[in-house]
DNA sequence: CCTAATATAATTGAATACAATTTTATTATA
DNA sequence: TATAATAAAATTGTATTCAATTATATTAGG
């Protein structure tokens, strides 16, 4: 009858990777919230702004692709930041499938307000730079796995 | 000029430290998928049952803390697992504010089909038992820090 | 005892997230 | 060229996720 007792093992929250990624995650996208809160963003939005903030133009594959997200996901959250007047969505002439979003002079501004923010997040995460850069090896190698 | 050029170095994607969480805490419950599809459970419903597995028995905020889900995520999920018949929903008698959760005996046997899951996504995230302790280690450091 | 404060779930509303399907455009092939 | 195959977004439907609010129960303080 002891065996029972780790027969279950692997089933136990205590024993998961992908729980504590999940949670992490969660967790730290609810830090941002309230510096989000004060560029009228959410967590979504920000990571396509970043995109835009680096390659100003990318259509919507290119941009799933960068965000791991499929258009289900971007389409509503685009034509949101298209409301807000941060990015354009055009149809390309070249090929009419795909579209194109091009950032704004409006979301060109708004950088300016965002750059504060990694600050702010590194510092409520609060690893040593030898920590974060072992995370970010195993993530990225997990990621590699994984697809 | 020069200095443009790293002056927004932390707001690139490539930079982030939660976007690689993010991503790989998707990307890894999107390879559950498939297994908890036979067993008809979503990664929500299957944390949950995790909990119940070990437990038998728990109300809604403890359940909460262990998941780091609130009530507003947590009652539809322990509707539909109650609807499957896996768990029953009672109010404490000791204090009816508190929803009690606990395991039926469909829930129980559920356990044995799930078993075999952890090996299988272990195998997909393939990391070896070294670097599976360092990030488990880092990601409950965060988890600290940022609660 | 009575009322204020607190605690616990449930509800509501907005935004994801994703699989599956549909629509439209382009490319390949018979 | 006509049609089949492929590609890119959008749409649809289900399930989270969370902040804010509400409803109900319990506890604490006067």
């Amino acid at each position: 009858m002891e065996n029972n007792e780790e027969k279950y093992a692997a089933l136990k929250l205590e024993n998961q990777i992908c729980f504590p990624l999940y949670a992490c995650s969660k967790e730290i996208i609810r830090k941002y919230k309230p510096y989000l809160d004060e560029i009228d963003l959410t967590y979504t939005q920000y990571i396509t702004m970043m995109v835009l903030w680096e390659k100003k133009c990318v259509n919507v594959k290119t941009l799933g692709e960068s965000l791991y997200l499929d258009s289900g996901t971007l389409t509503p959250v685009l034509k949101k930041l298209e409301s807000k007047g941060y990015i354009s969505r055009v149809r390309s002439n070249e090929d009419e499938r795909n579209l194109v979003v091009t950032i704004t002079e409006e979301g060109e501004k708004l950088k300016e307000h965002a750059v504060c923010i990694p600050s702010k997040i590194g510092s409520c995460v609060n690893l040593t730079a030898k920590d974060a850069e072992v995370l970010y090896t195993l993530l990225y190698k997990i990621i590699g796995n994984v697809r």
